[in-house]
DNA sequence: GATGAATGAGTGTTCATTCAT
DNA sequence: CATGAATGAACACTCATTCAT
């Protein structure tokens, strides 16, 4: 009897990795426009054919960049979140994370930045993006029933609340700010007055 | 012999505005990736040489198309400015002149925010782009001087006032927003609270 | 008042005809499949880009090429076509014509055997490529209303009236046959015993 | 320890047989062109690496094919030949023979279709090929003997035998033609008048 | 024997730009 | 000024084949 252990080549999750990365840095350097697929290939060391192993086509590696990115992103903002605590410090602890995870991750966020603009984001199923940051929603949604934050749509609140943080850790679109720790609570001072009842 | 008509000259400026509206037309419906030069011409129903008449180059035709869209922003919001208002009232006047300019050239829009997220945002002159705002920063720095807004760095107070309604009144961004006028009432009153003192 | 003069470039009609004089030899001599765009492009002298002012793609230059080639052939076949001579001569006329059509245009003639065995055959409108051919079919028509040939369906006709030439003179086919005036003269006996009453 | 037993090779009998299938079924539905080796891996159900066990190229799995396929071919036209039958019968007897394989078989017979028009035929053995019709032949070179059949070569005998019967059993080529027995005998009889003295 | 991973070289096609008119 | 023709270089992607297991 012939039993076969596993006598294939496993694909190897380095170099799935690399191909990310290779993606982001390109995009981050020279834009979604001139990011082909052969400079991202050459970029993460592998042949472009290789890519193909990977991911679909050139649209689902830029998609799968998106949502990886999307997933840390998520991960880091809910980082050390505690259910407890007031919702002030709440939105302040995921503030900071933000703050702290877009500034050392520029080239990823800035990414994202770009793909969000791009109509490949039609192709993102963005309610399932969403779900990753539901604690925030149901922190400002406890804000807004304990008559804490102001009772206006969840889109407005989060506009207030992120983007501006979005745009002024981006490096790109934010030049002369320094991420001191006076104009991090500076500027969330701004982003509670707006919620705040 | 060649006769120029008057007429002439106004055929030109009527081909090269027909390329720049090609150029926001096309960006909108298929992304910064995929317009090519020869689709633009197409589309303005010109040919792709006649296009190098207008501009040097591609970079040139869409640096000139951003600069272009972000002189009629600034024209839009800055209108009916009228200097001796109340500030809030000034800032409201600017807000809701931003809002519908957005909401009603949705294309426009969305062009500059692809542009701004692209590496051809380096070749732009971002102080020159300012200055068509300055109006703007003179009234919130009167706002500072009368202690009625924080004092805290343009970027900070700029991104709070407007990054939030550039996010609100951007259809690929916000789909579930409505641009009426009770949504704008609301988010210009947490503007409003952010910066205010 | 301006008027031009035709102030563009023109269409190189001798180019259009070397693309097609490449695509025939390169499908004669390494055959439909290792035929690609850039070998027939760096074979007629132009770019492959070039390829593409001329045809909309692969396909329609293919097809394109094996219309044309049909048609020189029909009208081979049907030169020096007499309508009152009698109906054997008109015949042998047909049968010699496309004898020597494909004898001395053989690149040519296997070009249509392997375009009409390949899924891009299913891209013709074989009934209008049929049509060049219709004094053929009058003739055979002629002949079944004379009772001089028998009166079964003109595919029947057809099959062995001219597949048998068309074998007899494609020299990948046919190795060991030469094409002198006894070959032709016994092939057509043949033909002619099968089709006549 | 490894131990073949006998139904391993049966096993690897059925992957061979799943190959061929998978090329004769592949290039009958998108063509010689397009028909790649992976794609003929996945059709047959095994990895591309293991069609490179079985055969020793793409060359060598397409030309195997194709001598399998004459192979059959001739099997099925020689099945029932009776040896003492008269010359006409016996070519009668092929003939049916061979328009039931191929109707029967149309993939199969399509394939050879466009193998032979394609370089691939070079490197085949023909002589070998035609050595498995040789009881043909014979039957052909009594007829000529016995003066029931033309004393022309055997290429222009055969192109007119058994040429007119691919054609017409070819759906490819021949859409409006039904196998009927009416067709049958209607074409037959032109084939036999054709050769017949 | 059998596999999926891996790849350099190729595919058909479009690119931004220049040319001749 | 304006054009369609023309192009080398690049595009996204697939190829036939080999590799390590």
């Amino acid at each position: 009897m012939i039993v076969y252990f596993r006598s294939m080549r496993i694909k190897d999750e380095a170099k799935q990795s690399a191909i990310i990365d290779a993606t982001v840095k390109l995009v981050n350097e020279i834009g979604f426009v001139s990011s082909s697929v052969s400079k991202i290939a050459k970029e993460a060391n592998v042949s472009p054919a290789t890519l193909y192993i990977y991911y679909k086509n050139k649209e689902d590696l830029l998609v799968s960049t998106y949502l990886e990115i999307k997933q840390r992103l998520s991960e880091e903002i809910l980082s050390e979140f505690n259910q407890n605590a007031p919702i002030r410090d709440s939105l302040y602890k995921f503030w900071t994370n933000a703050f702290h995870f877009i500034s050392q991750n520029n080239s990823y966020f800035q990414y994202t930045e770009q793909f969000a603009n791009s109509p490949y984001s039609e192709k993102v199923n963005h309610e399932d993006v969403e779900k990753s940051f539901t604690p925030i929603y149901e922190v400002l949604q406890k804000g807004i029933e304990q008559k804490i934050i102001k009772n206006v749509s969840f889109e407005i609140l989060s506009v207030f609340m992120f983007y501006p943080i979005m745009n002024l850790s981006n490096a790109r679109l934010c030049k002369n700010i320094t991420a001191d720790s006076k104009t991090i609570e500076d500027a969330f001072q701004l982003a509670w007055d707006a919620i705040k009842l």
